[in-house]
RNA sequence: GGAUCGGUAGUUCAGUUGGUUAGAAUGCCGCCCUGUCACGGCGGAGGUCGCGGGUUCGAGUCCCGUCCGGUCCGCCA
C-alpha cells in the first residue's frame, strides 16, 4: 500500500495515528539537523519533519523538488502552527521515507504565483497542472460538467454518442478533414457539432438528447477559441421554444447552484435582438450595467421602424452628424470631470485601427448642471441638455457620441461602452447576469456572394407567422444594394441565445422538420437540388419519415467554464488546449508524416 | 490575409542618445543554522542578448528579413 491518508485530509483529531503519505516534494526547508518537507498531492499539503535520526538517510538519499516521495510515520500537533494550511495544526513525524521516482530541477516553479511564462507553461503543462491555480479551474470544469449532466438526467435526457468522422458538409466554418485510407482520394470531416445527427436522433424518437461533445472548427484561433471545444449539445422533441428556455433556464439555474452556490432567482431576461442591437449595439450584451445607446439618426436599415431621436441634430448644419448614416451616444456614469487629456485618450481610443472612427463627441454633464462640449459650436445648450437626458445622463456624467456607417459605428460604440465600463470596475467577475436574446433574423446578406446566409444555421426554423413568405418568395436579390427590401431580410428566426455577462455561452433553435421547408431553406442559400441530394440528402430522406417538431441548444463549455471562473481565457480551463497558431507546443503538433504514410493514403504534398 | 506587442542567465525581467567586463530577483549548487512554512546567513556557478544579413571604428540597443510567442481585426453557420 502506498498510503493510507491523503496529503489534504489529516487534522489535529488525527493526532497520534501511524500514517503512511506519498506525494510530490514541494518544498524543502533545512534547518540544521531537522528538516521541514512540504508534501503536495491533488488533495493538499502535509509537512513532513525528519529529525536528526534521518540526517544520515538523508544525505545518501538527498531530496529535491518534484522527487515522488513516500513517508511513514505519526501526526504530531506541531508547536508552530500554520493558520495558512487546512493541514496546518499537524505535521508528520517522518519514522522511515522512500523516494519513488527523482525529478530533475523543474522549469518554473509549482506555486499559485508560478515564475513560469505561459509558453514554458504550455510546453511543461503536465507540471502547470500540478499548480493549485491551475488544478481549480479543472475541477470547477469538472463540477460544471456534473451538475450539467446530473441536471439532463434529472430531466430525462440520454447522452448518446455521435460519430467524430463525418462528411464535410461546409456551411460557416472551415471543416477539419481526416484522409481515408481505405478510400483512396477521399475525406471524412470532423463534426463542427453533432446538429444534424441530434436531429436524426430526434426522427429516432429519442426525444431528450445530450452530449458533452467536442466540436472542431479549422478557423483562426482568440483568447476564447480553440480549434477543438466542449459543447453541452441538447435536443429535444415535441417542443416549441418556450419549451427549450425554460427547460434550460432551469439547467444554467443548477449549475449556478451546483457550481458557486449562487440561487439566480430572477426569472433570465428576455430581450429581441433588435432591441439587444438597438440599445446596446451588439447582440450579447453585458446587462451588469447600465449605459444604453441612444440613437440619435434616423435608422434607414432594419431598425427603420425604431423611435430614433433624430430632431436633436438635424439640421443644426454640423457635417459630420449630418452626413452619417448613424449617430449613438451613451452616457458614461461619473465622466464629467474627465480632463481634455482624458477625452483626447479616448478619441485615440476609438481611432485605433481595431475600432475603426474617425474621431468622438462628447458632452460634459457638469455636476452644477451646466454642460460643456466638444460640438457646442453647433448646438444649443437647450439640445446638448436633450441629448443627454435623452442618454439616461445625471449631472456628473460623461456622453459620448460617435458617427459613421451604420455597422462599424454600433460595433465601435458597443466597443466603447465596454471599455468604460471596465475602466470604470462595472464588469465585475463575481456578478452574473443572463439574458435570453431572441427572435434573431433568419438571414444574413453575404455581400462578397451575393446571396443570403443563414444567421444560425440552415436547419433553424422561421417564425411560424413567416414561413409563408419563405416558401413563396424567390430568394434572389437583383441589386446588391437592395437586399434590405428584400423580404428575407424581415424573416424572423425561431432561434435564441444564452447570454452571460456579455458572452454568448448557448444558443440553438427550433428545427425545420420538413422536407418542403428545408428544401426551401437550402434553395434560399444558393443550394441546388443536386448539391441538397449530396450533402444533406439523408436528413431530407429521414424528415419523410415521421420526423416530430424539435429543437436544441448547445452550450460553449469551455467558455462558461471560464466566465464562472472569472477568467477571459478559455485554455486555463482545458487541461491541453492549443496556442493561438492552434499549435499543441507540448506535443509540437500538427507535424508532417512519414512518406509511407502519406504513401498509403496516396497522398501528394505540394507544400507552398 | 492584416495590425500590434514581445523574445536578454533555468525562470521572470531591467538594460539610458549605439560606447569599458550585460545586471537584479528568483531558481540551482556548496557551507552554516533545532521550529520553519516566501525560513534566514555566507559563498558560487550560470549568457551564441531568438536566428540571418546590413549600417557603424563599435550593435542587446539602429535598419531589413525570418522564426517563435501574446493580443486583436478579418474569419468563427
Amino acid at each position: 500500500m502506498y498510503r493510507t491518508h491523503t496529503c489534504g485530509e489529516l487534522r489535529i483529531n488525527d493526532q497520534g495515528i501511524n500514517v503512511k503519505l506519498a506525494g510530490w516534494v514541494q518544498t524543502i526547508r533545512k534547518f540544521g539537523s531537522i528538516t521541514f518537507v512540504d508534501l503536495r498531492d491533488r488533495y493538499g499539503i502535509t509537512q513532513l519533519l525528519f529529525g536528526e535520526e534521518l540526517n544520515q538517510q538523508l544525505d545518501e538519499n538527498p531530496l529535491g523538488r518534484e522527487f515522488v516521495l513516500q513517508a511513514s510515520g505519526s501526526v504530531n500537533e506541531r508547536s508552530n502552527k500554520n493558520p495558512n494550511l487546512p493541514t496546518g495544526e499537524i505535521e508528520i513525524q517522518v519514522t522511515s521515507f522512500s523516494i519513488l521516482n527523482k525529478s530533475v530541477t523543474p522549469p518554473f516553479t509549482i506555486e499559485d504565483k508560478t515564475d513560469g511564462g505561459d509558453d514554458l507553461r504550455m510546453k511543461y503543462r503536465f507540471l502547470d497542472l500540478r499548480r493549485n491555480a491551475v488544478k481549480k479551474n479543472i475541477e470547477l470544469r469538472y463540477a460544471v460538467n456534473r451538475a450539467a449532466r446530473n441536471y439532463l438526467h434529472s430531466q430525462g435526457f440520454m447522452d448518446i454518442e455521435t460519430p467524430f468522422l463525418i462528411k464535410s458538409t461546409p456551411e460557416g466554418a472551415r471543416d477539419f478533414v481526416v484522409p481515408s485510407r481505405m478510400n483512396p482520394g477521399q475525406f471524412y470531416a470532423l463534426p463542427q457539432s453533432p446538429q444534424t445527427f441530434k436531429q436524426l436522433l430526434m426522427v429516432s424518437g429519442y426525444d431528450r438528447y445530450y452530449q458533452v461533445v467536442k466540436c472542431f472548427r479549422d478557423e483562426d484561433l482568440r483568447a476564447d477559441r480553440q480549434p477543438e471545444f466542449t459543447q453541452i449539445d441538447c435536443e429535444m422533441a415535441f417542443v416549441e421554444q418556450e419549451d427549450i428556455l425554460q427547460m434550460f433556464e432551469g439547467m444554467i439555474k443548477h449549475i449556478f447552484k451546483e457550481v458557486k452556490n449562487i440561487e439566480y432567482s430572477d426569472t433570465i431576461e428576455r430581450m429581441s435582438w433588435e432591441d439587444a442591437m438597438w440599445n446596446y449595439g451588439n447582440d450579447k450584451p453585458d446587462t451588469r450595467f447600465g449605459m444604453k445607446l441612444l440613437n440619435l439618426k434616423k435608422p434607414a436599415s432594419v431598425y427603420r421602424n425604431r423611435k430614433d431621436q433624430s430632431a436633436l441634430i438635424d439640421g443644426a448644419g454640423f457635417k459630420v452628424f449630418d452626413e452619417a448614416e448613424t449617430v449613438l451616444a451613451m452616457a458614461v456614469p461619473g465622466g464629467s470631470d474627465y480632463s481634455r487629456k482624458q477625452t483626447d485618450e479616448l478619441t485615440e481610443w476609438v481611432k485605433r485601427p481595431q475600432i475603426g472612427m474617425k474621431g468622438l463627441a462628447f458632452i460634459k454633464y457638469n455636476n452644477d448642471g451646466t454642460y460643456k462640449s466638444s460640438i457646442d459650436k453647433f448646438y444649443s445648450e437647450e439640445k446638448l441638455k436633450a441629448m443627454a437626458q435623452a442618454c439616461g445622463a445625471e449631472p456628473g456624467d460623461l456622453v459620448l457620441i460617435l458617427a459613421g456607417a451604420e455597422e462599424r459605428t454600433r460595433k465601435a460604440i458597443s466597443e466603447l461602452r465596454l471599455e468604460m465600463a471596465e475602466r470604470l470596475g462595472l464588469r465585475k467577475a463575481d456578478e452574473f447576469r443572463l439574458v435570453w436574446v431572441l427572435d434573431f433574423p433568419l438571414f444574413e446578406y453575404a455581400e462578397e456572394d451575393n446571396r443570403w446566409v443563414a444567421r444560425h444555421h440552415p436547419f433553424t426554423s422561421p417564425k411560424p407567422s413567416d414561413i409563408d413568405t419563405m416558401i413563396k418568395q424567390d430568394p434572389v436579390i437583383s441589386d446588391a444594394a437592395a437586399y434590405l427590401q428584400h423580404p428575407y431580410a424581415n424573416i424572423k428566426a425561431n432561434a435564441y441565445d444564452m447570454v452571460l455577462n456579455g458572452n454568448e455561452i448557448g444558443g440553438g433553435s427550433i428545427r425545420i422538420y420538413q422536407r418542403e421547408l428545408q428544401e426551401k431553406m437550402f434553395a434560399a442559400l444558393g443550394m441546388d437540388k443536386e448539391e441538397q441530394l449530396h450533402k444533406f440528402g439523408f436528413l431530407l430522406g429521414a424528415f419523410e419519415y415521421g420526423a416530430p417538431p424539435h429543437g436544441g441548444i448547445a452550450f460553449g463549455f469551455d467558455r462558461l467554464c471560464a466566465i464562472l471562473g472569472g477568467s477571459e481565457s478559455i485554455r486555463d480551463f482545458i487541461a491541453f488546449p492549443k496556442n493561438n497558431a492552434g499549435r499543441d507546443v507540448m506535443l509540437d503538433a500538427p507535424a508532417t508524416i512519414d512518406a509511407k504514410q502519406l504513401e498509403e493514403l496516396q497522398i501528394k504534398l505540394d507544400v507552398k
